[in-house]
RNA sequence: GUGAGAGUAGCUCAGUCGGUAGAGCGCCGGAUUGUGGUUCCGGUGGUCGCGGGUUCGAUCCCCGUCUCUCACCCCA
């Protein structure tokens, strides 16, 4: 037997329609705030993410499906879109048109990683990006379309954790502080944490290991390394949130993954996740399109694990899904109803009846348990008499009614217009 | 890349202290020759993940490998 490539995995009916309406549903929530969608490619120059999101972060270092394709080109498969928007920004002279660019893209991308609960080497992101706009108000509208949407689906109770890791300038400075700190306390540190003090030692705040706990409540903060114009963007910003009322947390040891990222940055934890338990994730790329020789240009993004968020989906949410599928069942009781029945789920599909209609059907035995199995609700008897008579059956399979329906009243019946 | 656990029927699992396997659910048929969710009866069901080794004999023991699950790393 083929089976599906490791980590990547098949979406099947009814789980589908979860997904579905997820993503219709925010389509028309980012709508509502002026974002259009832009699509790009899944594969992309290697270069392009070795110098957006770092040479020697392990996405691109160790977790990337790299190759060369037949005309000698390093190619990649985007292992996120946020480097993407920029390139496409940057190549279609979008700097040169002005503005403020509000873009959202929903798509696979792929990293190449052991796959565990909620982490998965084909994955979905569904994202956002602001480009063009420093403004601490851009920042604060991107959380507050972020909070609509999610409240949209259900959630509550969610918060941002949020903190600013500072301008490029600041930004080393700080890092240098907080080398200098945790080197004095390395004795007490694991191999990982080591490792993380010599690559990139923002990263040794987000350990795992409590015995650092104490350590790291005395380390430098970044909030007390910024300078004056990111601490007054990052003051602006909780304002202008709590007049929003975002549900925020200021969480000082919070850093992201990702190189690029300058002032703003923020994640939405949920429970239920396991140990990936990032929702999403964001933050403000101020250099992102200039390192990618674009015009200095400030942007500012998200992008929401999408196979997370449906693993964490409401329950309301989800069930509404589900259920709004549910066409009618079309029953032939004989073979020789069978044309008679095409022809009337033609009439009702151009009615605007969702009809599912099983040709091959062996009477009514089956063709109702089968819609009934399937989740239909009605469904519409075709046979001899009621050929003869011009009408249908027309049966509720929850209440288990039925009553005799003429054919050209049957449209409204069906989409409840009962007059 | 590292560690742990698991792979037996379509699904969820049991089992064989080594003698080529069972249940429930599902599916098909019948009781009910044009009416489904209950009930009863009958039937369909498996290279016991794959390869090799030990053995008279392996689904079971050993090795390898693949896949899944969870965790580390990292991140959505």
């Amino acid at each position: 037997m083929i089976t599906s490539v490791k980590g990547m995995r098949d979406l099947l009916p009814p789980e589908t329609r979860v997904w579905n309406r997820l993503e219709e549903t925010t389509r028309a929530v980012f709508s509502l705030y002026g974002y259009d969608e832009i699509r790009t490619p899944v594969l992309e120059p290697t270069e392009l993410f070795v110098r957006s999101v770092g040479e020697a972060s392990d996405i691109v270092h160790k977790e990337m499906y790299s190759f060369t394709d037949r005309g000698g080109r390093e190619v990649s498969l985007r292992p996120e879109n946020t480097a993407s928007v920029a390139r496409a920004f940057v190549e279609h002279g979008m700097p040169q048109a002005g503005g403020v660019k509000k873009l959202y893209y929903v798509g696979p991308q792929y990293r190449y990683e052991r796959p565990q609960k909620g982490r998965y080497r084909e994955f979905r992101q569904i994202g956002a990006e602001v480009l063009g706009a420093a403004d601490p108000a851009t920042d604060a509208e991107l959380l507050v379309m972020l909070f609509d949407l999610l409240g949209r689906l259900g959630f509550t109770g969610l918060s941002v954790s949020l903190n600013s890791v500072g301008s490029e300038e600041s930004r080393p400075v700080y890092v240098e502080a907080l080398r200098e700190y945790l080197l004095a306390h390395e004795e007490k540190m694991g191999e990982d944490d080591r490792r993380r003090l010599r690559e990139n030692p923002l990263r040794v705040l987000d350990t795992k290991d409590r015995s650092l706990a104490e350590v790291l409540a005395g380390a430098p903060r970044v909030l007390d390394h910024l300078d004056p114009a990111s601490r007054t963007h990052h003051e602006e910003l909780l304002a202008l949130l709590d007049a929003e009322r975002i549900p925020y947390l200021v969480e000082p040891r919070l850093v992201r993954g990702l190189d690029y990222y300058t002032r703003t940055v923020f994640e939405v934890t949920a429970e239920g996740l396991g140990a990936q338990n990032a929702l999403l994730g964001g933050g403000r790329y101020d250099r992102l399109v200039s390192d990618l020789g674009g015009p200095r240009t400030p942007g500012i993004g998200f992008a929401i694990g999408e196979d997370r968020l449906v693993d964490v989906l409401p329950e309301g949410f989800r069930r509404a899904a589900i259920d709004g599928f549910s066409p009618v069942a079309l029953v032939a009781i004989e073979p020789e109803d069978r044309a008679a029945a095409l022809a009337l789920a033609g009439e009702l599909r151009r009615a605007g009846v969702a009809v599912d209609f099983d040709p091959a059907g062996k009477g009514p035995g089956a063709g109702l348990k089968a819609a009934s199995s399937k989740g239909c609700r009605t469904a519409v008897l075709v046979g001899r008499r009621e050929r003869e008579s011009g009408v249908a059956v027309v049966k509720d399979l929850v209440e288990r009614s039925q009553k005799e329906v003429p054919l050209a009243d049957l449209p409204h019946v069906l989409k409840g217009e009962t007059a």
